[in-house]
DNA sequence: AAACTGTCTATTGTAGATAAAAGACAAAAA
DNA sequence: TTTTTGTCTTTTATCTACAATAGACAGTTT
């Protein structure tokens, strides 16, 4: 097969989510636009919506017939990316197996054992490379450079020059900049975890990215923004694999944030200096935990 | 085709002079390290040169039979990794070119341009996107976000950071570290070209980047030594295309660079802060200028 | 006129195939 | 014993093919 047909499964499953809660359809272009899908994927959804006769449609007549069921949707697994399973598989390679620096990395093997062609895993090492955990020998394999002590300390001291540089920039932006409304937002979610931590801790990592990426981007430098990525995905397989005293963790790490969050509603650049170095360090502490 | 035998005609040059110097050939896996590459393509070229009478070869038993002429050499447009052809008619086309931000980039169109398949090209572009100048849109074209001022003050704020940080690093080597050589090494070729000013200004790119590249590798973090990758492909793409004023630039730069090597080597990072913030101030005037 | 639909074309994502290159292993030579 | 060669297998780099998806355009509907 060529391609998977995950962009029409994925935005099937989407439109069946809307339509339970929307009486109608709306026109083709208007449902690609809320979709994020192109006008040949909104009509290939809406033949098969016919098809399972939960709506009928004749040009720009579309009946609901029916709310969905469970069984109307497509299985989650087959909406995946590619791309995506071949990222999952190979990071819980390279850090939940006993994966060691120096290691070779295969392309044909890594695509026999994800049962996938070797050009998407080709791509996705090059795509990969940049995180610098990994490096090519050309005409040849790669190697592991791995997930070591060394590479935690790298990317955290990379980390840091960027987010004071970002700190600073963020307390210098006007009143009336929306980064300030969504901060407010940022800040009250923490509450609101912190208020159920017990239940709610989990919700830290997605919050997390969220607040540091807001910080990132009005450094207005596409490289720092872009730098977040690297971390980002550190961490998120990190908080996925590490589970150890993470209530705990967490629960710090909200009070660091909204101290930090507090210096910079108070423009304090000196005191937002002070935050964010006390908060990077401690998440670095967390980082190299995990590590040996 | 599915390869081009680049790897064995570059090499294949390569042996050639190696025949001009040497009396003897030594054995297949010394040549193979010497050069490079695997025992195969030694072999294959161990069976050219025979096909040529260059050399008779039994076994360990290789004897020169003539000189190489340039006629045994293949041209060197054939010699050139598929990447890199891709990465040079790319670069012209968005430097060079009157390429407007914002412009679609299309795969196929790239390929059929240059020449190859679209596999190699579409590989390329992923290598490229880490240097923050084109971006993709999944299922579609790329963007040429383009060579603006807004990407040249981007890239040099990040690199002041990471170079500061480097210098700094640089100054605390221990006195017994191999850079301190490599430095002077360095300083010798800025005498020396400074002293032929007219006739060797066009050696400063080369010498510039062994400079920074030697200065980034101080800091022992990948990240900042992986980020000199871009600030090297723009100012290796910037002077090719840029030639107003060379002499007097590089001229310019070569000095600065030597008050900053005198002040390394005087272990003064303050007075060594200086002469980088200073010189790569000027960079950056430079790089801005070529812009507009 | 503005937006929508039907239809068609072009491009992307991915698999599969193949020559080039790397690399493994045993037998041979030093 | 160590290195080298002969032979064979595996992997990479690259092309081509094709379904999925995006996108263009003209005719139709509001």
């Amino acid at each position: 097969m060529a391609k998977q047909n995950t962009v029409f499964k994925e935005a099937f499953n989407r439109c069946l989510k809307l339509l339970a809660e929307t009486a109608a359809l709306p026109s083709e272009p208007e449902l690609g636009a809320v979709l994020g899908v192109s006008r040949t994927t909104i009509r290939a959804i809406l033949t098969r919506l016919e098809e399972l006769k939960l709506i009928t449609w004749d040009k720009r007549a579309k009946a609901v017939l029916r709310q969905p069921e469970p069984a109307d949707y497509y299985p989650v697994e087959e909406t995946d990316s590619l791309s995506d399973i071949i990222e999952r598989s190979f990071m819980r390679r390279i850090l939940a197996g006993g994966a060691e620096p120096g290691m070779q990395i295969n392309e044909l093997e890594l695509a026999r054992d994800i049962g996938t062609g070797t050009t998407s895993v080709r791509e996705f090492l090059i795509r990969f490379s940049r995180f610098g955990l990994i490096e090519k020998r050309p005409n040849s394999h790669w190697i592991l450079k791995g997930f070591t002590r060394e590479f935690a300390l790298e990317l955290t001291e990379v980390r840091e020059m960027f987010e004071l540089r970002s700190a600073h920039s963020f307390v210098a932006l006007p009143e009336e900049h929306p980064a300030w409304a969504e901060l407010s937002r940022i800040e009250a979610l923490h509450h609101d975890i912190l208020g159920d931590i017990d239940n709610r801790y989990k919700e830290f990592s997605e919050l997390d990215e969220r607040f540091h990426r807001l910080l990132h981007k009005s450094s207005s430098n596409r490289f720092i923004v872009d730098f977040y990525d690297i971390i980002a995905i550190v961490f998120h397989y990190h908080y996925q694999w590490n589970k150890a005293n993470a209530r705990e963790r967490n629960g710090r790490a909200l009070e660091e944030h909204l101290a930090y969050i507090a210096a910079l509603r108070a423009r304090d650049p000196v005191k937002a200096e002070e935050a964010c170095r006390r908060h990077l360090r401690s998440a670095r502490e967390t980082l190299l935990q995990s590590i040996q």
